[in-house]
This record gives structure tokens, C-alpha cells and sequence, in this order.
DNA sequence: CCAGTTGGTGTAATCGATTACATATCTTGT
DNA sequence: ACAAGATATGTAATCGATTACACCAACTGG
């Protein structure tokens, strides 16, 4: 194997204790200005590395962060670990990933992460936690290292960072309203999940403060995926009376359900104007572009970075409550249209 | 803060040595029976939780695995993820992330999360890495920790994983073929890129076997991006004799290049049939649903998992030149058709 | 019946960095 | 000139698990 040199051998060379050698790389201001350049020195010639295991035991911690996916290969979130990581790293954290199925399938409890020195804190993408896990995690006093970023979990206090989703779907159907649709659809997200629900109350509240007729069979509920998107086409087809425009609440969705339209010769947005919501990167190069509620996904993850950092520091400032809620914006493309009569 | 319970209290508890307990829990069979149990129990009753960073110090090992990704918003590789993901948090591992852009940035050297007992090993999915890295990493004594996943970096001798890229691009050809196309184009991906290469070398090769003419205007340079795609559509439809089909090196090529034809009025595949590679989720709810060459990502994050693995645990036997290729497979979709005069 | 093996357990060193405390030297003000 | 503080460094304990080695008891075979 191969043997890297330690604290000892760099004290060794520079002539001064392990002691002077550790304060002058974790805190070079307390040393006098020669020792400094002689430990320097020594570092260089012996090649030395910082064992960070050593560390992680001596300091109980890891200078990692964990990030919980629902689900590994839905490239919703790549965009936001891009802005964890990058932030985390910036402050010289490691990142670590694990999707909610496998620990769920390991049967490791996720505070285990925190309590063996895994990981100092933990981002949770997933609003659809167990909740047993929920409930012991909530009350534990590791509580304060956990953060939820877009999803979070109704009547608990843990601090989260989302986007605006009220904001969102009302500006949806702002928008399709003043593209004078009057007969509006909406494709739901998971049953449960807590974006579905925000997204959908605020959509129901817009079409009421608009006077706009809302038969309860034009919402839909979906699940943020693709094919939820193709079977929400198929009821629209199916309908007496067709809505002349949908709001899907993910980009998936509308690209689902402009999809099965297009195999049944229908035409977006002559046929009927869909909007989306996030921004995906396809959302654009999709034919037609699609019209979408864009939220910085980017911006997310370093928020939530940037929150939690803020708690491992300084664990003992309360930081209860704390939220932060992101605006989104409207990016009209073309697949939303002047309804025609 | 929580003060979890350690080997000392367990030992305490069951009255045996901490020799003793250590021994129950990572080897139980040379322990008696009777202590086994009472070590259980003790280790219930204090709600003993393992400290890694402590194991981590002692057995220099970090019992995770750094993923290296080109760009972490890129969502070709969620799916490898998490196939890597499954493996190694199924064999106790856990995953770290980083960018080689963010390693670059910061300065770290890659090399250096193996020496730091930051991680047992590492899987690169990017082989545009600087020279100078490689140079680096090649002959070091800790290369054999490191492996290559869909990419890898010729005369190097570290052992990869990869899907069968000559196959895919001669399968690609040879299905245009039987639809009787004769003028085929073929855009590749990034000029340097290892997969660009292979697929475009196989493509030509193809081409000549079938006795096919081969305008060097009609293999476009692009780099495996929505928009370069857009622009092979550009320089197609500028061509005065238009190839009637096209190989893409992956398929967000081909999805750019079929939006963009779609902008000018072209129509896939009456005006030309396009073939991806890669077989992302969305190629089958492109509009035209995409033809393309599926490579099972999953698959590939498991096998370098596996591999990886086989060479932690066991570093001396000789890995040398390990390199899996797994197959790749033509699903056929609407993006492609007979060619009529 | 005893040498040699096997099985089970304990003692204590060890991994490598951090840091409380002690010590030594140098200022500074009166 | 000297007490009091500031500055710089060293000594050694510590984090918590693993494991080489030693030990003892019980068994085996000749």
C-alpha cells in the first residue's frame, strides 16, 4: 500500500511539535511567521496529506452532507444537486448521495447517518418520507441538521427551500386566462405529495377568483410522470366537453400529454394550450417548445446548501422555521396560445 | 449535543471485554454463543450505534465510493447512478459526488480522496479529464482503485465498463440500410470525446462495407447537446443534396436536430429518418418517438460497481486490463422509415 | 496422563489528528 | 525593574473502534 506521510513526519522535518504543525494548517494566524514558513516547507518535501478520518474522530465530524433522492434517475433533480454540490464544496464538504428506496431497503435509519459521523447534515428532496421516519425524526435533537429543499413535510418545523407554488399556479392560469381560455384543465401531480396540493389549492383559488367554471372532473390527478401525462390526454380526449387549455403540474406531464395528443392527430396549442411547470431543460427543444413556470433549480440546492451549512457552524443559533421560498417565472413558449372560438 | 453510546458501554453492560464486542458485531462466529446473546442485548439497551469515523481511522478505509461526473446536471448519467448507488449501498458502501469541474476548480487532486480515507475507490464517467491528471493517475500505486465507466481513456490501462459502441453505431447504420436509405449523415459528439470516436469510426467503416458514398461534409462535428443538434438541422438543410438520413451520437442530437427541422418545416421521418443513441426516457415520448440505440445504463452503473468493488476488497489479485462491454439494442420507434423516391 | 490443539476471551497498542493545559519568552506600563 | 499580560510552542490526553498477542480452559489422541 501506499503510506502517506502524517502529521508526525511533517512535525519531524520542520522541527517543531504535531501540535504547532496542526494550528498551522487549520489556524496559521496563531503561529509566529518563521514557523509558519518552516512547516510549509516540511509539508512540501514530505508530501503531506491530512488524514481525514483522523480528523472526522478527533472533531466527531464528517464535513459531508447527505442528499436524500426519492429516486435517483429522475433527472428533475440533477440540476439541484449541481447546486448543492457545488456550494458544499466550496466550503470544502464532501457530498453524499442515497435514495430514499435504498435506505428504505437497508432498514439504516437516515439519523443513523448523523449520529455514526457519515454525514453533518442532511438535505431531504423527498416529501414522501415514511412517516414513521418522520415522526422520529422530528422531535430528535438532531432535527436541526436536516433541511428539506422543494418538497417539505406539513406541521413539522424543519426548515425547508422551496419555490413559489401558490405563486405558480396562479400565474398558470393568469396566463392561459389572458390568452382568453375560460374552460381550464389541470393535471395533478402524486395524490399525497405535498406539491400536488399546493399546486392544486392555488389553482382552484385562481379559477374561483376568476369566475371560471370548474367541473371536477377536469382535474386530473396524475403523478409527475410522463406516462400520468399520456393517461391525462386520453381522459381529455375522452371528454363531452374539452377544456380549451391545461396546466400540468410538471414538465413531464405536458410533455406526456402533448405526446398522446399528437398520436391521436391532435395539434398543441390549436387543439388546446398546455403549460407546464420547472423549467426542464427538454421543456424548450420539445416540439411544440413548451410554455412553462420556471424555478431555479440551481438556485435551490445552493440555498438549501447554504441554510444548512448555516446550522452545522453554528448549531446553537435557533434556527427554527426558517424558510425560504424562491420565486419562480413565466416562460411563455409556444406551446399556449389566443384560444380561438 | 447527542451522545451516542460506544463499544465501552456495550461492554460494560454485557460484561465482556470491548475485544469482545467488536468481534460479536463484524465476526460473530468466533464468539460463544452465550455472549453473542448477551452482547445482542446489550447492544439493544444502549442503542449502540458504530462511529465510523472511529472503524474509518483504524482500518484506514472509508467504505465509500467517489463518483467523478463530467457535469452533474447532465441527466444522461441519473440512471447510471443509480445502478452504481444500488450496488454499493447494497455491499454496506456509500456514495460520494463530485464534478470534475468542482475537483478542477478547487484545486484537489483526485488522487487525494483515495490517500485521505475519503474514499476506497473511484468511478470516472468522464474521459475528458486533463492530460496532466491522467499522467498523474496512471502509474500511481493507487490506480488499481480506480475504474472508467462509459468513457475511458485510451493508453491507459485502467479497466472500464462500456457499452458496445462500434456495435451500436454499425446497428444504427445497418437499420437505415434496410430501410433503404443510401445517404446517410452521421453527427458526433465532442471532436476529442473516446465515444465520438469509436461511434464515428464505426459509422465509416459501416458506410464502406455497404458500399456507401460518403461526403466528408456529411459528418457534422457537434458534442452530444440539444443545441448542437440544432445546428446539424441548420447545415442539413443548407446541403444542396440532403442526406435522407441521419445517425446521431446521442440522443439529444437528435432530438435538437428534429426540433429545429420541425421550426423550418421539415417532418420526421417523411424528409429524413433519425436514429439516437443512448435510448434516454424521453426518446419515447419524443414527438416522433425517437429510434435510437439503447444502452442499459442501469447495468453499467452496476457492473463498474461490482468491479470496483472486487478490487477494494481484494487489491492484490491482478485486475489489469479488466474491461466489460455490454450489449447495446436497436429499439425501433417512429423516428425512422422507408425510404420512398 | 500429558502434550498439543482448539475455542473463547481479555489486555493493550494502534490508527492520526486536535486541543486543553502547561510552560517559556517577550512586551509593556508604572 | 518587575508584575501582568500577550505570544508562541510543547506535552500529552483524547476521539472510538480494531486486532496482535497472550492467556486459560477444555478437549483430543496416543
Amino acid at each position: 500500500m501506499v503510506k502517506t506521510s502524517t502529521l508526525q513526519d511533517v512535525a519531524r522535518v520542520a522541527n517543531v511539535s504535531t501540535a504547532t504543525v496542526s494550528r498551522t494548517l487549520s489556524n496559521p494566524d496563531v503561529v509566529s511567521e518563521s514557523t509558519r514558513q518552516r512547516v510549509s516547507e516540511a509539508v512540501k518535501v514530505t508530501g503531506y496529506r491530512i488524514n481525514r478520518a483522523a480528523r472526522n474522530l478527533r472533531t466527531q465530524r464528517s464535513y459531508s452532507v447527505l442528499v436524500l433522492l426519492p429516486d435517483l434517475a429522475n433527472p428533475f433533480f440533477s440540476t439541484i444537486l449541481e447546486g448543492i454540490s457545488s456550494q458544499v464544496s466550496h466550503e470544502g464538504y464532501s457530498l453524499l448521495i442515497a435514495s430514499t428506496k435504498q435506505i428504505h431497503e437497508s432498514g439504516e435509519r437516515l439519523i443513523d447517518y448523523l449520529d455514526d459521523v457519515r454525514a453533518d447534515g442532511i438535505i431531504i428532496l423527498d416529501g414522501s418520507l415514511d412517516s414513521q421516519v418522520v415522526e422520529m425524526l422530528k422531535d430528535a435533537p438532531q432535527a436541526n441538521r436536516i433541511l428539506f429543499a422543494c418538497e417539505w413535510i406539513e406541521g413539522t418545523k424543519f426548515p425547508s427551500v422551496r419555490c413559489q407554488n401558490r405563486n405558480g399556479a396562479r400565474t398558470a392560469v393568469r396566463h392561459l386566462y389572458e390568452l382568453d381560455h375560460r374552460k381550464i384543465a389541470h393535471v395533478t401531480g402524486p395524490k399525497e405529495n405535498v406539491l400536488s396540493i399546493t399546486r392544486k389549492e392555488a389553482f382552484i383559488k385562481e379559477m374561483t377568483q376568476l369566475n371560471l367554471v370548474l367541473k371536477p372532473e377536469w382535474i386530473i390527478t396524475g403523478d409527475f410522470s410522463l406516462s400520468a401525462g399520456c393517461l391525462a390526454a386520453k381522459k381529455w380526449i375522452a371528454f363531452k366537453e374539452r377544456p380549451t387549455a391545461v396546466f400540468c403540474a410538471s414538465d413531464q406531464l405536458a410533455i406526456g400529454f402533448i405526446s398522446e395528443l399528437s398520436r391521436h392527430n391532435f395539434k398543441v396549442p390549436r387543439d388546446i394550450s398546455v403549460i407546464g411547470f420547472d423549467d426542464i431543460d427538454f421543456a424548450e427543444q420539445f416540439i411544440p417548445p413548451l410554455t412553462s413556470i420556471r424555478q431555479d433549480r440551481l438556485m435551490i440546492g445552493e440555498t438549501a446548501s447554504k441554510m444548512l451549512m448555516a446550522r452545522i457552524i453554528n448549531p446553537h443559533d435557533d434556527h427554527t422555521n426558517d424558510t425560504a421560498i424562491l420565486p419562480i417565472s413565466l416562460v411563455i413558449r409556444e406551446s399556449t396560445a389566443k384560444y380561438k372560438t
